[in-house]
DNA sequence: CTGCATCCGCAATGATACTG
DNA sequence: CAGTATCATTGCGGATGCAG
């Protein structure tokens, strides 16, 4: 078990809780819900690397609908990750993009998506082991 | 860096030889869906500090249904995220603890916890303004 | 074009009861 | 204790219509 960024409480049934994820009750643990979203994830990432439109973003993150694109839009613009900006041209230009506050959270998103995509083929494998198991 | 971002990789084999995370069909979009989950990551990070019983993480995730936290600890130990062990006792005994493939993801997972810890008052004042806003 | 509102169908989730 | 089975509910995704 590593130290330093590792805070979370260590024994059940002692302490003092201070911001336990664990607790529904948390207000972290709400935020973590919503930032432990498989479209928030996506979302934000794309969004740290440039502004998008929400077509684009339609495009870009595949299998996403029109109402949950939206929906999560909205909710990451209420908490302050994603700012929206409207430009009044003919067609209405909008255009979505990270905030200074979402941006330091990219860096963690993007290290499990880093790990996601290194130990992709260990994921693999494990699910063949265990599969094989069964039969 | 990133360049163009506009696309990173449309297909398997180009240049950048990292699975597209926004394609649906890329392996490693399966997988952030799986890790980007709520559930997963609380289990995780309970696993990652100890070994932990059924009814013990049930107790510690609050808000978790038996259905799910048996659903997601099937997958993650499919995955190879976590593994199972039962000890023949009268009452059966079976304890879940964290792989050392599944720790490695620990540290992304922590970081984004204390991301969570570290700005949720921003979060907060963010909601503020966008509520008041509003009205 | 951008995006919200609404209805519907379906899959995921939650609550409860029950078994090994 | 550790789960599965069952049923009720929620939520998502899809399609459509509408507004700015």
């Amino acid at each position: 078990m590593q130290e330093g960024t590792s805070r979370i409480a260590g024994h059940p049934g002692e302490t003092g809780v201070r911001g336990d994820v664990y607790a529904a009750d948390c207000p972290t643990r709400k935020l973590l819900d919503r930032i432990a979203d498989k479209w928030s994830v996506l979302i934000l990432l794309l969004l740290g690397q440039e502004e998008m439109r929400f077509n684009a973003l339609k495009r870009r993150v595949e299998g996403v609908s029109q109402k949950m694109l939206s929906q999560t839009l909205r909710s990451l613009e209420r908490d302050g990750l994603v700012s929206r900006t409207v430009v009044a041209t003919v067609p209405v230009t909008v255009t979505y993009a990270i905030t200074p506050l979402g941006y330091g959270l990219i860096g963690s998103l993007q290290s499990m998506i880093d790990w996601a995509e290194t130990h992709m083929p260990d994921v693999a494998a494990a699910q063949r082991a265990h599969d094989d198991a069964l039969n």
